[in-house]
DNA sequence: TCCGCATCTGGGAGCGCTCCCAGAACCCGC
DNA sequence: GCGGGTTCTGGGAGCGCTCCCAGATGCGGA
């Protein structure tokens, strides 16, 4: 009765449907491409649709359906701040790819460990209908437990128990497997690692290539230092490597970001790079490019990530069957000066 | 009467009132920080909700109320390529911050030059209540065109035109300014620039300020090279810079990312670091710590800049009167090795 | 005492859709 | 002709909130 309230502007579902001369239902039907729509009813809508320039309202849609029409991208606040920087764009490229022209709305979460409890409410709470869930800590619980309250989730980066969502990753493993083969091929022979955290799937995986890449030549595998994906502990492993092995050749640095840190060490200590020690390292980031000498290194594609991700997400909304449980994409070594 | 739709999980306002012992509105209002609440009201609805752990459903405010309880954080894809990545975390992570404990759901856009009327369009259909732009190039149309439409914007980085949105900056003109003035209490005369794009608002703050102190001791300001902010643009505008004045003994550059470019090409000259070239970069991204030398450099706070330009349109919605315009966040000198 | 105003509260009508249901229309084979 | 299906359609009850309204209560001043 009352028309007091201010309405939103543009027509609503109901005007369409008069103009169009059916029901609601039968717009309602057309615009969600059910079917049990006769050709005449469709076209007719689809012209009131055009001639009114009506667009449904997202809120309403989500309220009445059974869908959010939104997905979260929720990102590690620990993890954006050491590897992720150079992630985040291209992980948000991909994912914004594969939504294109998708009515699906992209909500943006960081997840601090302070709110994990709110968060998974929020979550699991009807507000989107599934999340991509970027964590570079091997055992941030998020993904197992969106997935055991059966929201779909798709996690970037290999969790590390494993047997919880499906994963997207980079194929780290065979990555430092070729990285390692290639030093082989340049023949080097004493083949050093500074690899990740041990709680990192990234660091474990790059670890275990690096191991096979040796052993299939049955070369020893003990020159290994831990670290933590920051320039400085990349220079203290270097120089714990060296005191290990001063007549090591070649280092296989797990992440760009360490790798510039063994460089500079490396290079105080008056080796020649690639001369006397070859250093590879991986990522491909823009630090690889303007490390001097700028960093042969291993590629990754990270917008590739963020795209077969969403991919996967969006193929179990739909409800299709059979999807693989996870998927590694393809790395690639890239050559510059330093091995 | 039928109960045969699955409902969504998780509690209603209703039951939070029923556990509170007040009606739907009361909580309504305590949800919403109306007054006209008693105190004792407050408290139980507090408590009622943390019991339950309710949290209300988005959709149906944004239906039933006059907003839409969602911003978007718009980034231009372009920037994203270039000098995005260091920024994207931080920027996240400041609007983050400012958005905790709101009820506001963060959208997160790309802006493609293709998809600029569909992007309007959405922006402007009542899906969110505000947009934060953050748009690296200062003749983006975007935070002018929204806000003309009367959407509340804040953009991120001064547009170049002036005169639209409201917008929140780091302050490039005194940022380098004091590096100017730091290089010329080292006793540097002959101080060059390579400065940014001519069609970025932060290349040109970033020069002028270089000009201005440069100008305020009578020196010469000719020396300028503009560059794209790649680190080859910054190695090629070291070498006409050279080219121009061999004996030039201090060099600002506009963005670290091209002083490892610049930092590159004095040294396959010769010339030594910071002895005959003193170099200071901007930013402080990770680049400058990993350097060789690392760079002294200015350093903006871009998580600050998250932050205040979400507080700015907070409080734009939230009715506030007489907010500044736009805002300027300090810069500092950090100092490494290469001044 | 009584009125006015500020403070507080609950009831209930929508917001614009989706989706269930019931039923109409039409086709097929027996 | 009749039962059984498939295709198509409209009606209308919600989805879970907000916000208007009307009413209750308390306090101060005339």
């Amino acid at each position: 009765m009352t028309e007091g309230r201010s309405r939103r502007p543009g027509p609503r579902i109901e005007e369409v449907a008069r103009v169009a001369g059916v029901s609601k239902s039968t717009v309602s039907r057309v615009i969600n491409g059910e079917k049990y729509v006769s050709e005449r009813s469709r076209q007719a809508v689809h012209r009131a649709i055009a001639l009114l320039g009506y667009s449904p309202n997202h809120a309403a849609r989500t309220l009445a359906g059974s869908k959010a029409n939104a997905i979260a991208l929720v990102i590690s606040e620990q993890g954006s701040r050491v590897l992720a920087d150079p992630f985040f764009a291209g992980i948000l490229r991909g994912v914004h790819a594969e939504l294109a022209g998708r009515h699906v709305q992209l909500l943006l979460m960081m997840n601090q460990p302070l709110d994990g409890e709110d968060q998974v409410a929020y979550l699991t709470g009807g507000h989107v209908d599934g999340a991509l869930v970027v964590s570079l800590h091997g055992e941030d619980p998020l993904p197992r437990t969106l997935h055991e309250t059966g929201l779909p989730v798709v996690s970037g980066g290999r969790p590390l128990a494993g047997g919880g969502a499906p994963f997207v990753d980079s194929d780290n493993f065979n990555g430092s497997l070729g990285a390692v083969r290639f030093l082989i091929s340049l023949g080097r022979e004493k083949i050093a690692t500074i690899a990740g955290p041990r709680d990192m799937a990234v660091g474990m995986d790059r670890l275990s290539g690096w191991r096979c890449g040796l052993a299939e030549h049955g070369m020893p595998v003990d020159l290994v230092v831990h670290s933590d994906f920051t320039p400085d502990s990349g220079a203290l492993a270097m120089e714990e490597l060296l005191r290990r092995a001063p007549d090591l050749d070649a280092v296989f640095v797990a992440a760009d970001i360490m790798a510039v840190g063994a460089l500079r060490v490396l290079q105080a200590r008056g080796y020649r790079i690639p001369d006397d020690v070859a250093v590879v390292g991986f990522d491909d980031s823009v630090l690889a490019s303007t490390a001097t000498p700028p960093l042969t290194t291993v590629r990754q594609d990270v917008e590739q990530l963020g795209r077969t991700m969403t991919w996967r997400l969006l193929a179990e909304l739909g409800g299709e069957e059979k999807l693989p449980q996870s998927m590694l994409l393809p790395t690639s070594l890239v050559r510059r000066g330093s091995a």
